[in-house]
DNA sequence: GATGAATGAGGATTCATTCAT
DNA sequence: CATGAATGAATCCTCATTCAT
C-alpha cells in the first residue's frame, strides 16, 4: 500500500500537472473566444472548439458554463489585487505611488486584454450564481478603493468625500475607459500611458482650472 | 352623441388614443421586466405576462423583442437629452449651472429608476442591430461630454484634458453609480442629492486636497 | 311591410350589385397574390392588402382562406368547361376538332394565367377540405378526357387506350406544360400556337416514326 | 475483445456504422411523415415522432428542415438517374429499349412509393432555397428527356418535335400518372406493368388510329 | 480519463380568425 | 356593412448538460 501510494503518487503529480495544463488552455481559449462573441453569445461548443478538446472533457475540468466564468473572475481579481498596492501615506510622494498604482492597472487591462474584456463587460441580471461573484468583485474593487480614499483622507492627502459613492464611480471610470478600448470604438488607438494620465488627472485633479 | 357624430375623427382619435395607451403599457411592463431580469433573459412572455396581452398583441405595437429595446433606448436618449443643457459660459456662476446639469441628470435616473438600469445595463456583443444602438448611444453622450469638456477649456472654465478619455471616464463614473443605485447593492439606499454632490465634487474638484 | 320589401328589393339590388363588385375584387386580388407566393405562403394580410379592403371584410365575402380557394377552382372550372367541348364524331374533320379544343384550353391558359398557375401548382395534402375539391377538380377533368378517349375509340378516331391512365398522363403533360411557361423559366417565352402544336402532336401523334 | 483493441478503427467504425443507421432511420421516417401529411404540412415534430428520436438529435442529422428535403431530391434523383439508361440507337430493338426505361422508372415509383411522392408533390413557392433544388431536379429530368428525344429524331426513331415542350409534357404525364397511383384515389389498384404499358403507348404512339 | 451522441426545455415569431365598435 | 385590434396555437431551432462506451 506504501508503494501503491508512491505510485500513486507520483502519477498523481504528473496527472495533476497535465490537468493543470488542459485547464489552463480551456480557460485561455474561454478568454478569447468569451471576449470575441461575450460570455452569454458565446456557446461551450465555441469554447471546446477553440480548446481542442470534447465536449464531454470540458465538463470534467469545470462543472458549468457559470463556473468556468466564476474562474474567470477570479482569475481577475488575481491580477487586480496585484497590481492595486496599498500606498504608504509615510511614504514620500503620494501622488506617485497612486500614478504608479494606476499605472499597474492600467497595464493589467493591456496585458490581459480579453479577460478584461470579458470580466468588466458582463453585467449582473443573467444567473444568480454568477450576479453574486460579480457583486464579490465588485465589492472587492470598491472595498479597496474606498480603504485608499479613507487612508488619504485621514493622512491629509486627498479631500474628504462619499467614499462609497466616489468609490463606484471611480470603478466606473475605469471600467469604461477600458472597455472603450479593448471592445469599443472610440478609445481603440490609445496607448498605456495616455489613458493612465487622462485617468489620473481627472480622478486627483478634477476638471476645475483653478480647484 | 353629436360630438360621436360630428367627427369621424373622432373615433380614430380614442382610437389613437387607446392603442398609445397600450403602447405605453408595453413600454412601462418591459421597463419593470428588463429591469428585473435583464433584456436577453427576458422573455417575451414575461413582457405580455406584465402587460396583461396575448402573445400576438405584443408584434401588434413592436416589430421584435430588439425593436423594443431600441424603443427603449430613444426613450432613454431623450429623458437625457432634456437633462443635459448646454452651459453658456457668458453666464454668471458656470459651476453652478454645471452642477445643475449634474443634478438633473440624477434626477432622471431617479425619475426612470428601471428603464436606466435597463438602458445602462445593456452591453455589446449579442445582437448587431442592437450593439449599434448601443454604439449610437454612448457615442451620442460620448459627443455631448466631449463638446462640454472643449467648452468649458476654452472658456477657461475646465482645464484641458484628453478629452476623449476623460468624457468616456465621466459617463461610466455617472453609469456605475446609477447602476450601484439602482440595481446593486451598495448604493440602494442613496438619496439624489448625496449621489449628485458626490459626482460633482469627484468630476470638477478631483481628489487631492491642494489641487 | 310590402313596400318595405319593395324598397329593400330595390336596396338589395344595389347591395347584392355592389357586394357582388367586391367580391370579383377580392378574387382578383387573391389570383395575383397566390399566383405571386403560392396560395400557402401567401397571407390574408396580402390578399386584403392587394383588394384594398380591411381584414374583417374579407370574412364577409369569404368563409375562409380555403373557402376563397375552393371559389378559384370553381373559376377555373366554369373556364376549362367553356374550352373543352365535346367532338362530335358525326362532324367531319375530328382531328381538326381536336386540336380546336387543346387551342382553346391553351387560350384560357394564357387568358388567365394568375387563375391557371394558381390552381394547377395546388398539391393535395395540406388541408382535406381543399384536397377534396381537388381531387373534385381532376376527378372532373380526368371524366372529360376519358370520355373523349372512349367516344374517339367507339367511332375509330382513336386508338384504344387504357383510359384512366391515358387521362390522366394527359392532364399531367398539359398541366406541367402550362406551368412551365406561367411559374417556371423553360418555357416561359413560348406562344400559344407553339403550345397548342406541340402538345397536339404529343397526344394524337406520338413520338414514334412510323407510329 | 481482441478485435475490439486491434483497431481504433473498430469503435469509429461502428459508431459511424450506427450514425449511418441512424440517417437512414430519419430520412424513412420522413418519407412516410412527408407522404402523409406534405412536407410543409408535417411538422419536425411529426419526423422525430415518427423516427422516435429527440428534438435536438434530428438536428444533429441535418441542419434543417429543408436540408432534410433537398437530401429526399437528392436520394430520389440518384434513383431515376439510375432507371434512366440512355438507349443506344445502334443496338437492335430501340423502342423495346425504351419501353425497358418506361419500366425502370415505374418500378422505381413502386419502390419507393413515399419518396416519389414526396418529391414529385412539392411545388416551387415557398423556400427560395428548396425551390432552386426543385428547379434543378426537374431541369436535370428535362434534359434528359430532351437529349433522348434529340437523340432518337437523329437516328431516325422518333419524330422531330418542340423538344423543350414535348419533354415537359412527358415529364408532366408521368409525374402525373405516379400522383394518381400513389396518393391520389383514381389510379390507386393499377399495377407496374399496366402504367408502364399505357404511359408507353401514349407516348410512343399517341392517340390517333391511324397515325 | 476522454469522448461525442442524445436530450428536451425554452424562445421568438406568424397568421387565420373573431368580435366589439 | 365595414373595420382592425386582439387572440393564441403552432413552428423551427439552440444549447447546456448527461452518460454509455
Amino acid at each position: 500500500m506504501t508503494l501503491k501510494l508512491a505510485t500513486s503518487d507520483g502519477r498523481s503529480l504528473r496527472a495533476e500537472q497535465k490537468r493543470s495544463e488542459r485547464r489552463e488552455a480551456i480557460v485561455r481559449a474561454a478568454e478569447i473566444v468569451f471576449a470575441r462573441r461575450g460570455f452569454h453569445d458565446a456557446s461551450i461548443s465555441d469554447v471546446i472548439d477553440a480548446a481542442g478538446i470534447s465536449r464531454g472533457t470540458f465538463y470534467l475540468y469545470f462543472e458549468s458554463k457559470e463556473a468556468l466564468f466564476v474562474h474567470l473572475i477570479e482569475r481577475f481579481v488575481s491580477f487586480i489585487t496585484d497590481a492595486m498596492l496599498v500606498v504608504d501615506p509615510t511614504q514620500p510622494e503620494p501622488a506617485r505611488r497612486i500614478f504608479e498604482n494606476v499605472e499597474r492597472v492600467v497595464d493589467m487591462a493591456f496585458d490581459h486584454p480579453d479577460l478584461t474584456q470579458v470580466v468588466l463587460r458582463e453585467n449582473r441580471g443573467r444567473n444568480p450564481e454568477l450576479d453574486e461573484q460579480l457583486d464579490r468583485l465588485y465589492e472587492f474593487l470598491r472595498v479597496m478603493v474606498e480603504g485608499a480614499l479613507k487612508n488619504g483622507a485621514q493622512n491629509g492627502i486627498t479631500r474628504a468625500v462619499n467614499e462609497p459613492v466616489v468609490a463606484t464611480a471611480l470603478i466606473g471610470a475605469f471600467k469604461e475607459v477600458f472597455l472603450a478600448h479593448l471592445a469599443g470604438a472610440s478609445l481603440r488607438a490609445a496607448d498605456r500611458a495616455t489613458l493612465a494620465a487622462a485617468l489620473f488627472e481627472l480622478s486627483v485633479r478634477g476638471l476645475f482650472v483653478g480647484a
